[in-house]
Order: C-alpha cells, then structure tokens, then sequence
DNA sequence: TGCTATTAGATCGTATGCGATACATTCGTA
DNA sequence: TACGAATGTATCGCATACGATCTAATAGCA
C-alpha cells in the first residue's frame, strides 16, 4: 500500500466533460466568468506569469543567494537609502508582516541594516551596507532570463498595461 | 524597549540616492537590468500585479470558503473531470509538491475525491463532488473585482501578451 | 499634565510555492 | 522472469503573503 495516502474508496469518476458550451449558456454574447475556460481569465494569467518568472529567475538569484523579494527589496533600496519600513512596504505593496522577516533575513546576511529613527522610535529605517551595493552591483551585470517573446513596443505596452491593471485593481479593491 | 527587536547600533544611514544617471551609465542607449528603476521590470509589474489580483479576489474567495488556488483547482476541474494530479498540475503549472495539499484540503471540505487510478496504481484521479460542482456554479454568479481600467481591446490584448510572455519565459527556463 | 486614540513594527497562525527526497508502482530489458 | 530504472505522488523544510493581534511610541485633546 501506499504511504500515507489519504485516498479512500468512492464511487467511480464519472469523467464530466464541461468542455465549451453548457446548454443554456448561448443567450448572451458576452460569456459570464463562469462560462470562461481556466486560460481566458486575466487572473490566471498573471498568475502563472508570475509562476513563469520566479522560475526563470530563480537560477539567477540562487548565484547572489537572494528570494526574488529579497532582491526586489535590495533594488528598492538602493535607489533609496534610508527608507522606512512603510515607504518600502509602499514601492514594493508588502506590509511589515511580510516585509520584517524579509528585512531581517537580509540584515544577517550583512546586506542591509535596521536602525530605529531617533526623531521617532517608532520607525525603523533601512539602510544597505556597503555588501548590500556591491550585490546590487553583481546583479546588474548578470543576464537573467529575458525571452519575452514579445516585440520591444508589444513589450512596453503589456508593461504599462499591466501596472494600469494594478494599480485600478488596488484602486477597485480600496472601494 | 521594543519588543523582540532585533535591531543593533551601527553607522548612520547616509541616504544615499542613485536616482537616475550613475555617472558611467550613458554610453548605452538602452539601459542595463541594473539601471532601470524598480517599477520599469516587467517582473515586478506582474508579480505586483498578481498581488493585486489576490487581494482584489479576496473577499468574493472568502465568501465561498476558498483560496485562489483552491478556486482554480475547481475551475480546472469542472473544465474536465477525473484528470489526474499531473494532468491538473500542467493546467495550474503547479506540481505534486504544491498540489497535493492543496486537493487534500478540498477532499476533507467534501469538495473533490481522490482516487488511486485501478489501471496504474501510481495515479490519482480527481473528481469534484456535487458540492464541487455547486460551489462552481455559485462562483459563476459572483461578481469578482473585475475593474481592470482598460479598453476591451486593450484587455485582450493584453490576456494575450502575458500568455506569450509566460509560455516564452517557460520555454526559455527549459533551455 | 494625564488619558485615550493612533501609528509603526513585530509576532503568530495558516496557506501556498518549491527543491530535495522518500516511496510504491510500473516499465524495460537482460 | 528478476531487477534496476523510470514514473507518479507524497512528505519535509524553507521562504513568502497575509489576517489578526500585540506592543511601544507618539499624537491629540480635555
């Protein structure tokens, strides 16, 4: 027997085969998202996208030895030194439940440092060792996967498209 | 004191800013990975907008008692019934590893079975439940957060290119 | 001034992703 | 036909995401 399978005896399959049309569903033109195949929601697409790229770049970011938020987060902070948990929460739409351990994976790897802002001990500001810039530097120069497959004006508009897809869906979603 | 802080004495920030133009930068017209500003990669466009969408789709995923991946599993599976996990796997571009848990969650909600394929031991097939099917169909009717901001040209278009763009960094990844 | 509300981070529990590995079953082939 | 390789799932450990909650520090106000 298996391991710890879990499976247990049922009835049979019974292979329902949804395939396009249900038989009631021609009425209108514009199908309802239920009547949407899996590969036709926006949803899923930039979701598999987003699988798509941390696979590409994961061998990449294994050679500087950062998760794809960890390097997100060097990015971030190289182009600003000294921001606040907050600020970087805001470039990079992570809160401090997300962002503190991330910080301080990166702070015992000698990359960043977290510092308490004296005008207001609440804050805690962030700032990039001199490590942290030189990986940044490294970054810069390495090739990660860029087959877009995409010509350069399809690729900027699908760039701009998709942060205008963001940015009204957080918009949609702050009511 | 703060809580479990973590944080430690150390030179002070020195906000430094590269913004734009490092000084050796512009003999190039297009701009290296390492000189574009965080929200110029397409990366972090989708990965920011794939949070967006998770948030957006909360609340209506909540009302029926699902995650995003769990919902796309009953979407997957109402498209064909009794695939087996790789098969399923290959429609979510996920694997065993990260599927597993998940059906076995949805079996114990009542929402799909698991069964051992008879003619090969090694498979498991999956099929939704009555329960799996009507938790489908509410999903039909329910309005998600669909406020993309774009043109209906535009959005097609653009369902299309980050389809190119997920198949192409697939097949670049592969090598 | 003293008290309460607000704010900024941190902590905790749950649910993915995913590499590495374990395991049972099946396949291939000597 | 026996046995090692290949296949299909499952398990484990680690790293995000994220809601809920906690704590310290500050703000606001009577």
């Amino acid at each position: 027997m298996r391991p710890n399978d879990g499976s247990r005896p049922g009835s049979t399959a019974g292979a329902r085969d949804n395939s396009k049309d249900s038989s009631k569903a021609n009425q209108k033109t514009k199908p309802s998202p239920g009547e949407r195949r899996l590969g036709d929601f926006l949803c899923f697409a930039v979701y598999s996208a987003n699988l798509a790229f941390g696979r590409a770049y994961k061998k990449g970011l294994d050679e500087l030895g950062l998760t794809y938020p960890q390097w997100i987060a060097i990015v971030a902070l190289w182009e600003q030194d000294g921001q606040t948990v907050s600020e970087l929460g805001e470039k990079m739409f992570l809160e401090s439940n997300t962002l503190t351990p991330i910080l301080k994976k990166l702070e015992a790897a000698g990359y960043l440092r977290r510092q308490r802002d004296p005008a207001d001990e609440r804050q805690v500001r962030i700032s990039l060792t001199e490590g942290g810039r030189r990986l940044r530097e490294k970054g810069m120069h390495m090739n990660l996967v860029t087959a877009t497959g995409l010509k350069p004006d399809e690729f900027a508009r699908l760039q701009e498209n998709v942060v205008t897809l963001r940015d009204n869906l957080i918009k949609a979603t702050a009511e």
